[in-house]
DNA sequence: GCCCAGGGGTAGT
DNA sequence: ACTACCCATGGG
């Protein structure tokens, strides 16, 4: 088994139908309803599932597929620093070193696309508790979906015609304020087979695609690029990141500026430096996970 | 009461 | 292209 941070991986605001119990991680993908529970001294990974299969895949292959197993850490790594080189910025590997250290075994999830892209509008302008919250609350509006796992009761993800059934006054009601429009007009709007097609697009028709929406804008976009569809190549500005940019290696300027000097510093795999560099800045304002 | 949160739209330069 | 201001909600 490679290595893995599970704790990390799950609470690094990539994704949030996760929580911890009793040392379990409980979560819901779409309509499987996961436990994990990792042992940190052996590397064993202990998997429930309400199903049998994941994705169409045996159990524990669709999980280490969906955690990111397979990513070699090595080569994003090596990738990484080549790019510091190439593109002038070599005196950044100290402090990479440094978040490689405190990131290590933090992966990027294969997550669905349309559920990102619920997700991250709702996210604007909200911490990950409130973020958290708001989607299950929208998740449990429809009964029809639960599921009843080890005593715990979970809701599978709506489907697209079950969320475009619902008015902006609902999403209102469940407390996503002005973003309540942003939901109902993408409902309306997306397009599914679109949003498969674009799994073999680069980043600039995927990025063309998404920024028509109300409340997709720069960041939202690149989050539902980098968690949506895998794409290392995105690289999310928030207030974190750009923080961090600012502080750490004295990068300014607006969020679409320090996505494109993002993209030229770190390379093809900035997507997860990024991710390194969120969860390294969130974990130092924050005494314990 | 204040400030902030994995921002984005809009109107004004 | 850049800036200033507003936008709901809830927690600290």
């Amino acid at each position: 088994m490679s290595a893995l941070d599970l704790d990390a991986t799950l609470d690094c605001g990539q994704t949030f139908r996760w929580r911890k119990i009793n040392g379990v991680w409980q979560g819901v993908v779409e309509d499987n309803v996961l436990f994990l529970e990792y042992n940190k001294e052996n590397g064993y990974l202990k998997i429930s599932s309400n199903k049998e299969e994941f994705r169409g895949m045996p159990l524990k292959e669709g999980i280490e597929d969906y955690l990111g197993l397979k990513d070699s850490l090595e080569t994003i790594r090596g990738s990484i620093n080549n790019s510091l080189i190439s593109s002038g910025y070599s005196d950044f590997r100290p402090k990479m070193n440094e978040i490689y250290q405190a990131s290590y075994g933090l992966r990027l999830l294969r997550q669905d696309a349309f559920e990102m892209c619920m997700d991250y509008i709702i996210s604007t302008q909200m911490n990950i508790n409130m973020i958290k919250v708001k989607i299950e609350r929208i998740c449990s509006l429809f009964s029809e979906n639960r599921i009843n796992f080890k005593g715990y009761t979970f809701f599978g993800f709506p489907t697209l015609e079950q969320l475009k059934s619902l008015p902006a006054a609902k999403f209102r009601e469940a407390g996503l304020g002005y973003r309540s429009e942003w939901l109902q007009e993408f409902f309306m709007n997306v397009d599914c087979r679109k949003l498969k097609e674009l799994k073999n697009c680069g980043i600039k028709e995927k990025l063309d695609y998404f920024l028509r929406f109300k409340g997709i804008g720069y960041k939202v976009a690149n989050c539902i690029i980098l968690f949506g569809y895998s794409d290392f190549s995105a690289f999310p500005v928030d207030v974190w990141i750009s923080r961090f940019m600012e502080s750490n290696f004295n990068i300014t300027g607006n969020p679409q500026s320090l996505f494109e000097k993002g993209r030229k510093i770190f390379g093809d795999y900035c997507g997860y430096a990024q991710e390194y560099f969120f969860n390294y800045s969130r974990n130092l304002s924050r005494p314990e996970v």
